[in-house]
DNA sequence: ATGAAAGCGCTAACAA
DNA sequence: TTGTTAGCGCTTTCAT
C-alpha cells in the first residue's frame, strides 16, 4: 500500500501523505522488513563476497575497492570467509546463495565441483577475482600470478643474482602463492637455473616467521645471493633480520616479496615487491556486478591487470 | 511439507523419503530460499556485527573470536563497517536490522540517539564491545580504556620517566583512543605531571607515520624521556626509528603502544604494550548472543576484562 | 493519488 | 510418517 511507496520513493505520493508516513515511521522506530520485501520482489540488494581470510590485509583492501564501487548502487557487500578451505567455501557459498544475492564475488578460480555447480545454477553474475590463470565460471578480474612470479624471476636474473632461495607458506590451498612459485621456477629454468634452497612455514606472526626462516635458510646456505618471499610480511621480517645482521642488501643479498602492502612504507629500507592491484580488482569486480562495467558486457567479462614490479632498495640495478 | 522437514532435519521422516529428497535436491542444485524461510519462521540465523574498520587488524581479530564462538550454533556473523562515522553506523545498523538478525554486536558505547532507539526497539540481544566506560544498552564486553591509559601511565611513572610525550591519531570519533588518553592524563595529573608534548596524524601507512611523528616530536623536544603511542603500529614505526638513530631504549627513552598486535612479535625489540583481550571479547560477546553465556543471564550482562600490561623491552624496570 | 488483493517460498500447526 | 493449510510482511498489479 501507500506506506511501501513512500519508504521506497516510488510511485506518486502526495507530499502531505508522504510527510505523515515518514513522521509516523520515525516515531515508531519502524525498520522495514527486507525479508518480506525480498521475498515479494524477488530481488535482494546483497552482493556475496567470499574470501579466504581477513587476517591478511590483502583481502580487506580488495573489500575496500568493492565497497567503494558499490557505494551508490544500493547494493551491499556481505562477506564470507573460507580460511583457505574448500569445504568451508562450499558451506559459505551455500549459505550465501540461500539469501539470493544479486551477485557473487569470490577469490580464486579453484572451486569444488559442487561450488561450480551452485554458481552456474545461481543465475546471477559471478566474478572470480585475484587470479586469471584458469577457466572462469563467468567473469574474472585480477592478475596472473604465474606471470607475476615469472617477471620477478626475470628481474632478479637480469640483476645478476644466481643463487636464489624461496621462502613461503606451507598452504597447499593457497593457489595464488603456488602459481607464483610455478611461474618463478619456470623462468629460472629457462635461464638454466633452479632454486638453491626453500623454506616453508605454518602459522604464527608472519613478521617473526620471516625473520626465523631467513636465519634458518642463511644458516645452512651461506652463499645464497637472493631471497624471494611469497609475501611481503615474511619478506619484511627477513629484511629486518638482514639489516640487523649488517648484511649487504642489495649488494651481496637481494630480497623481494609480493603484494606491496602498506606496511612496507614504514620500513627503514624499501623491500622490492610486486603490486597485485587489489583495490582496482575489487572495484572492477563490483562494477561488473552492479552492471556498471564500462565494457557494457552482461557477463563473461575478463579483466587482467599487469602486476607492477616495484624494485625498492633490495634488488640491485640490472645488468646481466 | 516433507521437503522442508528433510532439509532442516526436523520432525520424523523415513530414511527412505529422506534419502530421495536429498538426492533430488542435490541433483537439481537446489538451494533453499532463506528469505522465505526467515519470513515464515520469524527467525534468521544472522548476527549483525558492526565495527569501525577492517584495515586495522584489531577488528578482524575480534571477528575471529566471534566466528569461533558461533561455529556450531547455526548462527552466522554478518559484518558491517562504519569507518568511524556515526552516520555510517546509523545507516549500517538500519540496513542490518532490516534483515531481522538474531542479535547485534557493535563496537563502542557511543551511538547516535537514533541508533540507540533502533537497538532498544529491536527486541533482540545487543552486545556492545571493546569498551566498558559508559552506559550500555543491553550487554557489554570489553576492557576499560580509561583504566588501560591510567595503568600505563602509572607503570611509566613508576619506572621513573618524567618528560612524557603522546603520539596518536587525529580521530575525534575514536572514542576508545580518546578515553585511553584521558585515563593516561588523569594518572599523570595525580602524580603532578602533565604531557610534555603531543603529536597527531591523519591517514597513511601507520608504520611510516609513527616514524615521522617520532622524528618530529624528538626534533623539537630533545629532552623527552618517554613516548606513549595510541596504537602499536605507530609505536612500531617509532621504535624502528629510534633503533636506527641508535637511541638508548629504554634507558634514555622509553616507548609504549597499545593493542599487542601480532606484528610486534617480529620486531627486533619488543615494544611495551597493553593487551586489549580482543579474541576473548569477541568470543564472549558471541556467546551472549548465542545464549550460551556461562552466566545464564538473558541480557544486561557486563563482562570487563583487565587489560594486561606487557612491559617488553622498551620500558625500563620500575623503581620510582 | 490511493486502496485492494494476490502471492513471493517457505514454516508451523494441524489433519490424516 | 506424510499431506494440507494458513499465514509471515512486504511488492506488484490492477482498480478506483
Amino acid at each position: 500500500m501507500t506506506i511501501s511507496r513512500v519508504l521506497r520513493n516510488r510511485g506518486d505520493v502526495s507530499p502531505d501523505t508522504r510527510a505523515r508516513v515518514l513522521e509516523a515511521a520515525r516515531k515508531l522506530g519502524y525498520v522495514p522488513n527486507k525479508i518480506a520485501g525480498g521475498l515479494a520482489s524477488q530481488r535482494v540488494n546483497l552482493v556475496a563476497v567470499i574470501i579466504p581470510s581477513l587476517s591478511n590485509m590483502v583481502f580487506p583492501e580488495v573489500l575496500s575497492g568493492i565497497s567503494e564501487a558499490l557505494e551508490d548502487t544500493g547494493l551491499q557487500p556481505v562477506v564470507g570467509v573460507t580460511n583457505y578451505s574448500a569445504s568451508r567455501e562450499e558451506a559459505v557459498l551455500y549459505e550465501m546463495l540461500s539469501w539470493r544475492p544479486s551477485g557473487v564475488i569470490l577469490a580464486g578460480l579453484e572451486h569444488t565441483e559442487a561450488c561450480a555447480a551452485m554458481l552456474r545454477a545461481a543465475g546471477i553474475p559471478i566474478v572470480e577475482i585475484m587470479d586469471v590463470d584458469g577457466t572462469p565460471i563467468d567473469s574474472v578480474v585480477g592478475i596472473s600470478h604465474r606471470r607475476a612470479g615469472r617477471e620477478m624471476a626475470e628481474a632478479i636474473i637480469a640483476a645478476g643474482y644466481r643463487r636464489i632461495g624461496f621462502l613461503g607458506t606451507k598452504m597447499p590451498d593457497d593457489h595464488r602463492a603456488r602459481k607464483r612459485l610455478e611461474g618463478f621456477q619456470a623462468a629460472l629454468a629457462e635461464a638454466g637455473l633452479e632454486l638453491a634452497d626453500t623454506e616453508f612455514y605454518g602459522g604464527g606472526s608472519a613478521l617473526r616467521k620471516g625473520r626465523e626462516m631467513t636465519e634458518a635458510i642463511l644458516g645452512r646456505n651461506r652463499d645464497l645471493d637472493f631471497l624471494y618471499y611469497s609475501n611481503d610480511m615474511i619478506g619484511a621480517g627477513g629484511l629486518l633480520y638482514c639489516l640487523e645482521q649488517g648484511l649487504d642488501v642489495p649488494g651481496a643479498l637481494g630480497l623481494a616479496g609480493f603484494n606491496n602492502v602498506d606496511l612496507l612504507d614504514g620500513l627503514p629500507v624499501r623491500l622490492a615487491t610486486m603490486d597485485a592491484r587489489r583495490r582496482e580488482t575489487g572495484r572492477r569486480a563490483a562494477e561488473i556486478i552492479a552492471g556498471k562495467s564500462p565494457s557494457g558486457l552482461v557477463g563473461g567479462e575478463r579483466i587482467e591487470f599487469a602486476p607492477t614490479l616495484l624494485r625498492g632498495d633490495t634488488v640491485r640495478e640490472g645488468s646481466g
